[in-house]
DNA sequence: CGAACTGTTGACATTATTCAACCTCCGTGG
DNA sequence: CCACGGAGGTTGAATAATGTCAACAGTTCG
């Protein structure tokens, strides 16, 4: 499980673990350099709040490690999940004060933040940046829209299947492992928290893990460590067509 | 039904109708002669195919009038549809071959369209347009995820209701009258396409218009006709909370 | 006139939810 | 040290919601 904290965190832009795929990727040194002047750490435990929803929100951030979702939540307590952000994902809009969207550290969690006003005047300085966010914006978009496909179409089984097949991809990635064949990795969900995120409730998500279980797709030891014995199978489990291009 | 061609539109940045709303609404004068000489337009008929998911995509482009869709399907026919193009909006992705999803022209539909490589190019010289064209993409993002909360947790009902909300919100939007008390439009989309937008069957959608209306939360004239005498009321059966700021 | 398209409705099947019981693990306070 | 309670998880039975299949009605367009 992944346990980071400050000290193990550099405060260096140059070799910060996600200097390559942050909304700082595409600046140049000078342009690092002011970046590094208006940045600080904030760091919050397993289960925190980050912000809630509606909240004034004077920073924006980077998740430099762990993982933290953004929910909504209706008022009679239904609630989905809309984002997952791993390490590199961008936090906060410019150009809004408020928070639209719960946000949770469901592992402990390090961002990298900057205040809201001096990031925007950078915005305006430095193209590199927006180019970036750009970027990144249209990704999540895609990735939306991919859920959009599975929340409205896919089955309990689909659903399941394809949240696996998602962290396991980006598993691999991290490890820098194929998705391929046999994989190991950790759930960093509880089963309410991927009912949330798949539109489920967390009993069907439950009998659908086990069911997978039964039919060999995949290997439990204990609740979250999972192991899947052929990739390829869990692709098919999950509706898409074979190359299925995720959110990386 | 808006039936527009392009003689009625004009060719003139100066007074186009989406002016003020599209992805050159930034734009200084000088820039946007710039954009003036790479824009050409295209017209299609309800119906037409606009661009197939995965092929070859050489333009980006601005709806200017009509309706579009974004629709994903799987390999056994499952659809889902992931953006309604409304006028204003931006079709295409700057730096991406091909095109990720099916566009369809749902009624008569006319783009405003730039060669994808000049607007790359224009987009790097031209801040204005970037700014804008992240600002927009924000905004999409914001009504995707607004659309996982109903796709994921909203009965058959709430999602009906919500996408009819939508419709008149928007549609008193552009007649700039308020979204009170009694409110008339037409629907721009089939049973079919409004089942393939919520997540549903067309059965199931017909089935909750009918209940609706035998509620007497709608009334229909014809089957595309609707009127809503208490637009409140309607937003009650949303299951948002009542002020509800969906994509405008 | 007939075919194709759009929409409605009914009967029935399926899927996922709800409600409830129960299990394991873990930390804490008596 | 262990009894207790809570959090996370599993499973079963009943139920509600939605999907499937099928018949049919109204329009439009050759």
């Amino acid at each position: 499980m992944a346990h980071h904290d400050l000290q193990t965190v550099s405060h260096e832009c140059g070799d910060c673990p996600i200097r390559h795929r942050a909304v700082c990727a595409r600046c140049e040194s000078d342009e690092l350099q002011r970046l590094e002047q208006i940045k600080y750490y904030r760091s919050y435990q397993a289960g925190q709040t980050v912000i809630w929803s509606g909240d004034r929100m004077d920073f924006v951030a980077s998740v430099v490690t762990g993982i933290a979702t953004l929910t909504q939540t209706m008022e009679d307590g239904r609630r989905q999940m809309v984002g997952l952000l791993l390490p590199s994902d961008f936090v906060g809009r410019p150009g809004r004060a408020t928070a639209a969207y719960d946000v949770t550290a469901t592992t402990d969690l390090v961002m990298c933040c900057f205040r809201k006003k001096p990031f925007e005047e950078l915005m305006q300085s430095t193209p590199h940046i927006a180019q970036r966010l750009l970027e990144m914006t249209l990704d999540e978009l895609d990735a939306a829209r991919e859920w959009m496909l599975l929340l409205g179409r896919k089955t309990a089984r689909e659903k399941i299947a394809s949240l696996l097949a998602i962290i396991a991809r980006r598993d691999a990635h991290l490890k820098l492992k194929s998705a391929k064949g046999s994989i190991v990795f950790d759930l960093p969900l509880t089963r309410e928290e991927m009912a949330d995120y798949l539109g489920l409730t967390l009993e069907t998500v439950s009998r659908q893990v086990s069911a997978l279980k039964r039919d060999g797709v995949i290997e439990l030891e204990g609740k979250r460590h999972i192991i899947v014995p052929n990739f390829d199978r869990l692709v098919e489990e999950t509706g898409d067509d074979s190359d299925g291009g995720f959110l990386v």
